[in-house]
DNA sequence: GATGAATGAGGATTCATTCAT
DNA sequence: GATGAATGAATCCTCATTCAT
């Protein structure tokens, strides 16, 4: 059917952006990869552009979805956190691809056309879920008060997703385990206790 | 003097590459820049590739300077890292925009050309400092035991250089403070003890 | 029927070729008017040249028929011409898009492949029958003997055929009433005063 | 110097274009008959589009300049009408290529871009300064009454623009005596008989 | 008769690089 | 040291055409 064609060939493409970065890939390398000729593509996708914006998209979506989920559950901050976190390790579990290319060509992209608008609105969006939950948490006393709050957000959020950048599915650690691991260090650092 | 001006260019190339990406800049974007035109620069140099080349060599420099001389102090693992952190702070203030360049594109030039094999030495000699002086630190009963080295490894290392991507240099927070308060968050952990 | 369905999927090429030009249409448009798919139109015409051959080649066909009538009359000079527009009018009515394809793309097609050489021989024809027409009411003292002869063809020529490019069916005149002002212009200025 | 080249380029350009049509050229065929690669011409233009835009745009300049002076020259309606056939024969003598491009692609171009809504605006300011001089010279009884007025510009306009189209410089008449002949024609045609 | 998917030959455009001046 | 002009390889994309189903 020509939903599975297409998924597959995003599949393809997702990983060679992935691999050589959005502009160091040629449409021919990708059209290679999913054994057709370049011009090939073009049958099932306007453009080289058009195709990285269906993968983000796509992920996007499902990312939201798990977020909005667990945000809506009414958890505490701790909690929330630590759900963020392992719903963030399963969308690197799923769609790696697509979490490098966001991680690595998002900026550029978004400010390159305003196609990509959308991507900027997600960095927003992102702020507001993990900031909020860290004030919360600040507010309730769960969280430490002598920190600088932005930077903790930053710390948090790239900690967790320039993992996309090493990390392999099929690894020796399952998503739940890093986000587990990972949250034992955020939350309580890596230093033993007396 | 010939110097000074090589050195003018390269700061400008640097903070074009940072802020486009390698593959995205064009050489007359460096020219313009630069307020001269796309050929003019092949008087200075020899390639684009030998100017990332010369840009990302002369950070690395220093770097491993400020490292060596942390690394032979003699310091004890917790001091060692922390001294570590506190330098690569101080790096990505003085050199921010190669750092951006050596996060976003060591991977990928390393791949392209052999020229770029110290990149990949690069990242190879910064493993045994890093996971070293971890190794030491659990050993010695500093550092706590029931983590995966390698992944504790991965979070220490990325959670400070992925700051490349969004500082900048004269900004709110002192190199050193911001080192402080990372090194706080990756010791001790964000939680509120209680 | 076969022949219909044929003849319907030209009159859809000629409306598109006409409009934008036989080189800026793409065999996609002409399916998507058409209501298929650009291959399927394979299955009736060998290619899109052959779609303009079989909508010229009609419409010269039954100019020529038109005009062989008329020079086959034994009218007088000033009522062959006379005749020769009314009837020109009247096949722009009929093929205003294969007029205004013929006017656009004959030269272009002719150069280009050895099957339109018909089109060059219909330019010669028109020639013949027009100038012929001409000279023999110069000789005859109908038409004005100060004027360059060819000068005289071209612009009576040109006159009736440039219209196709404006000309829609069912405008205000008929294309018999067109055709009696343009004579009544044309022919009041190239016919010898008394 | 800069401009010599350019504007040596774009006649070159204007050649080709009249000769093939503005979308069946090829970049490559300026290119080969301006002695270069086709790479080399972006020195000089952003586009293929920008090379017609500046013919055309140069051309219809020049072009204004002289109605502007004719109409502004306070001539009846007779003298106007030769005065602008005479002026617009002169163009066609200096500026044949871009005339016949204007004439064969101008409705193309204006609808498929913004960029060229100048030529819509030209039709519409030709349209005012002959329909207007036809009006006047009606109202004042020079010329005749029994016509169709909206015909008669289209027939006064086409008969001399269409000339483009087969017109050479160097042939065997000056612009001013195809003037005077196709004046003769026309004018006789359409002025009122005493 | 028609569809979906692909082919493959261009075509416009970009850009690092060269080099005479 | 710098400029202007050009090169040529590579890139994205278009489109007429084919063909199995």
């Amino acid at each position: 059917m020509r939903e599975e064609r297409r998924g597959e060939l995003l599949a393809t493409a997702a990983e060679v952006f992935a691999a050589q970065g959005y502009n160091a890939t040629t449409v021919r390398q990708i059209a290679d990869a999913a054994g057709m000729l370049a011009g090939s593509l073009y049958y099932h996708f306007a453009s080289k552009e058009a195709m990285v914006d269906e993968i983000l998209t796509a992920f996007l979506d499902e990312l939201w979805a798990g977020y909005d989920a667990v945000l809506a559950a009414g958890l505490g901050p701790r909690e929330t956190i630590e759900a963020l976190v392992t719903e963030s390790f399963r969308e690197i579990d799923r769609h790696h691809a697509a979490v490098a290319i966001y991680q690595k060509e998002a900026r550029h992209l978004a400010d390159r056309h305003p196609r990509f608008g959308y991507l900027a609105d997600a960095r927003r969006r992102f702020a507001r879920a993990w900031l909020g939950t860290l004030e919360r948490g600040v507010a309730d006393g769960v969280f430490r008060t002598d920190l600088d709050i932005r930077l903790t957000y930053r710390f948090v959020r790239d900690t967790v997703w320039v993992a996309a950048s090493w990390y392999r599915p099929g690894a020796r650690h399952s998503p739940e385990e890093i986000a587990r691991q990972y949250l034992s260090m955020v939350l309580d650092g890596i230093a033993l206790r007396d």
